[in-house]
DNA sequence: TTGTTTTTAGCACGAACGTGCTTCAACACC
DNA sequence: GGTGTTGAAGCACGTTCGTGCTAAAAACAA
């Protein structure tokens, strides 16, 4: 009936324009006037597609959200594919981790901005229920990742629970410093990092 | 000759108002207007102890990185006191580690205005140089910490130095966590996962 | 008391923000 | 060709922000 335009593909051009500017500018820089800006819309027209300014910010967090998840889950079905304890299966772990980083452009777009709607997260209670689900999906895989493996130990889910967290807790560090201190945290030293806190997941079996 | 006021306790004040801000409600409401309010001043005097907003926001910067260093650093004196491989000395190194969580109030205020000002040194060029400085003395204290848990390995200094980073990057990684999902990056969590770190550090001597 | 200087308080300006509302152009259907 | 729905654009209002500037208030020296 109206002029055609492709809306989801609109929507998808804004939450692009979203991200560079978060990637960029930060998030507090995320206005209207600027994503429409970014975007080469007027900020009415924005505005037609997204009611307001935090359901455009809510929809952009659960789009990297989904692309992250996304991206993990692929990495994932790789390992499992991999004969345990091979060598290729040593890489599709390292591949799967390396997604946690920022590792070329379009990885370090996404790991700032999901940096930042996390931490959003915690003062913004539009954006509470999408961390949530951000913590939800990348635990799963970490723990299904925890669990390949450990074959052997799969009764004791008291080290397995704690061993996923600690591997989270080290990726979003080495991730957070890759963003912060690019100088130091180098993708050569956080290769290091990863292959080292793998050599301690195998020389550690059960814990007791 | 003027009306008698401790400058720098009044500088003090400020400060702690800007953290309180910060801890609840985030670093873009730390604007003048509202620092003035929590510290029960008016603008006008809030600015004749900080020329500008920036200058507070780096003042307040150095404050809490400053709060930070004191803590590790006495911390780290108890863990070199203490008798190598006693149960003194990993108390003492668990309280070390301790001091990056927020396991308190006062703690969780710091680590939230810590790491709200490190995200927002990546955009601001002003907090750029405190950033640096924070990261120096914090990786100073945990490569010393480091350098005290494997003694024997001295002359390996790549390995020690990844280690260090890795201890560093799970840090930061269980200090947002903590933060950001506290439901289930309980204290509890916490320390299961330290003591995991720990134990494989004890696991994995040399690597080659 | 008078004068000096620090401290406190406040006004005013321009800029940026979100959002309610109106207007215009474009296109598909009757 | 007319008509109505939808995309696009923009105005206006109230709020908040940093900051330059002025002026009252307070406390000590003379």
């Amino acid at each position: 009936m109206p002029k055609i335009v492709d809306a989801e593909a609109r929507r998808h051009e804004v939450v692009q324009a979203v991200f560079r500017i978060i990637a960029s500018d930060g998030l507090e820089r995320a206005s209207l006037r600027e994503v429409a800006d970014e975007a080469e819309l007027a900020v009415g027209s924005v505005r037609h597609y997204f009611a307001s300014s935090d359901e455009l910010l809510v929809f952009s967090f659960g789009a990297v959200i989904d692309r992250i998840a996304g991206r993990l889950e692929a990495a994932l079905a790789s390992v499992e594919d991999a004969e345990p304890e091979s060598p290729e299966q040593h890489h599709a772990v390292l591949n799967l981790l390396g997604q946690f980083l920022p590792l070329d452009e379009e990885l370090a777009v996404d790991a700032c901005v999901w940096m930042a709607f996390r931490h959003a997260a915690r003062i913004k209670p539009v954006l509470a229920a999408e961390a949530e689900r951000s913590h939800r999906a990348v635990a799963a895989v970490v723990g299904r990742l925890i669990m390949i493996l450990n074959p052997a130990e799969a009764d004791a889910q008291q080290s397995l629970v704690t061993e996923a967290e600690r591997l989270l807790a080290t990726m979003d560090g080495l991730c957070m410093h890759a963003l912060l201190q690019p100088e130091w945290m180098t993708a050569e030293m956080c290769s290091d990092v990863l292959t080292a806190h793998l050599r301690s997941l195998r020389a550690v079996p059960a814990s007791g």
